[in-house]
DNA sequence: TGACAAACGGAACGACAGTTCCGTATGGTG
DNA sequence: CACCATACGGAACTGTCGTTCCGTTTGTCA
C-alpha cells in the first residue's frame, strides 16, 4: 500500500457541496451551461430515470449513459456521483407533489384538499410504482442530501394538514411528523402489495377513516 | 438485485436448493449435522443478524465470518449464497411474529386480540428498526425464497382479522390483503420517521381506528 | 482407539461497477 | 473566421465482494 493512493475515494461527504451545488436542477446560481450540456443533463436524467425504473437502483452507469446516448464522462462532469444523480430524480418528483400539496392548500374546503391530496399521491405513486421502489431503496438521507427538498415538502404538508385541523376534518390529535410517517408508509403499503384499482382506494378509505375526526365519541 | 452470484464455471444447479434446503432453520429433513456444525450454523446467524443491523445487508461476508469467529467457507456450507442467509433471518423474525399471531388468535376478545397484534408488531420492529430497516432493503421476494413462511404469516394474519370482522370489531369492508399492507406500510412508516413512544402509539391508534367499524353511520 | 466422512479456515479468484483521465470536438464570442 | 474554454466519449483503472477450492482438523461410530 502507500504509494501513489489514486483510488476512487469514496466521495467524501466533504459538508457543503451537498448542500445545493451537488444536485439541483440546473446550477442555479451558477454561469449559464452550454447548450448541449443542457440538453445533455435532460437526456442524462430522462434516460436514468428510466433505466432506475426498469433495472433497479444498481444499474451501471454505462447503461444509462448508452441510453442517454452520451458517455460516462458526461454524466459525471453534471453528477459527481451516481448518489447526486438519483437524488436528483428524486427531488424532482418530490418537488412536483411539494407543488401539487401547495396548490391544494389554497383550495376552499380544506378537508377534502387533504384526503385529496392523500388519494391522488397513492395514484401517482401507484403510477410509478417500480420507480419510486428503486428510489426509496437507496436509503439516502434526504434530510442531509437535499434539505431545502424535504424541508418544502414538510411544510407543505404541513400546512395541509393544519388547515384540515382547524377545518375540524383532521382529527386534532395528530402531529404533522405522523401524518408524515403515515403517507411514506401507505405510499409504500400500496407499492410492494401492488394494491390495484379498488384495492388502494380501500386502503386510501381506511387511513383517511383513521386520520378523521371520530364522528362521535 | 444486487449481488451478482455469477460463478465463472455455473457448471449445474444441481438440484433445487431453493426448494427446501437453501435456508431452514436447521436442515430440517436431512441427516442430523454434526455437532460443530450445527454450533456454527447457530454463531453465523447470531453474528450475521447484529451484522446486518449495525452495517446494513452490505456487509461482507468476511466481516459476518470475522464476527461469528469462522471462516467464510463454513459460511457458504449452510448458505449457499448470501442471500439464503439473510432469508433464514428474515425467516426466523417472521415465523416469531406469526406464532404470536397464532396465540393472539386464540384469545377470548377477537377485536383486541388484533388490535393489540397490530401494537405489538409495531414496538417489536422499532426494537429491531435497524435490522428490519437492513433486512426489508433486500428487496426479496418472498413468496420464492420462503413460500412456507410467507403464506404462514399471511394465513396467520388472515385468521386473526376475519376473527375480528366477524366479532364486528373491525371493519367488514376491508380485505386481508389491505390490511398486511398496512401492517407492512405502517411498520414502514415507523421505521423511517424513527416514530418513538408516543409518537408511534399514535400513530398505530390513528391505524386501528380507521380499521375498526366506524362507530354509527 | 482407529478410520473416515464431515466440517473447517482462509487465501485466491473473478467479475463487476463507480470513477478518473485525457485526447478530441464544439458552442460561443470578439 | 479564428480562438479557447467548455464539454464530450469511452477506455482504463481500482477497490470491493461474493464465491470457490483444497489442505487440514475434528466429530462420530464401530
Amino acid at each position: 500500500m502507500s504509494t501513489s493512493s489514486r483510488a476512487p475515494a469514496p466521495a467524501e461527504p466533504s459538508g457543503d457541496q451537498l448542500a445545493e451545488g451537488a444536485a439541483g436542477e440546473p446550477p442555479s446560481g451558477e454561469r449559464p451551461l452550454r447548450a448541449d450540456a443542457r440538453r445533455n443533463r435532460e437526456r442524462v436524467i430522462e434516460a436514468a430515470t428510466e433505466a432506475f425504473a426498469v433495472e433497479g437502483l444498481a444499474v451501471a452507469m454505462d447503461d444509462i449513459a448508452r441510453r442517454a446516448g452520451v458517455g460516462v464522462g458526461t454524466i459525471y462532469r453534471q453528477f459527481p456521483t451516481k448518489e447526486t444523480l438519483y437524488v436528483a430524480i428524486i427531488r424532482r418528483g418530490l418537488d412536483q407533489v411539494t407543488a401539487r400539496a401547495r396548490a391544494l392548500a389554497a383550495a376552499e374546503d380544506p378537508g377534502s384538499a387533504f384526503f385529496d391530496f392523500l388519494r391522488e399521491l397513492l395514484e401517482t405513486v401507484a403510477a410509478k410504482r417500480e420507480l419510486v421502489e428503486a428510489l426509496a431503496s437507496a436509503g439516502t438521507d434526504l434530510k442531509s442530501m437535499a434539505p431545502a427538498t424535504e424541508a418544502e415538502w414538510h411544510e407543505a404538508v404541513g400546512a395541509l394538514v393544519e388547515r384540515a385541523q382547524q377545518a375540524g376534518a383532521v382529527r386534532p390529535d395528530v402531529q404533522v411528523p405522523q401524518v408524515l410517517a403515515l403517507l411514506g408508509g401507505t405510499c409504500g403499503a400500496v407499492m410492494h402489495a401492488h394494491l390495484e384499482g379498488d384495492a388502494r382506494a380501500q386502503l386510501a378509505a381506511v387511513v383517511c377513516d383513521g386520520l378523521r375526526c371520530p364522528p362521535a365519541t
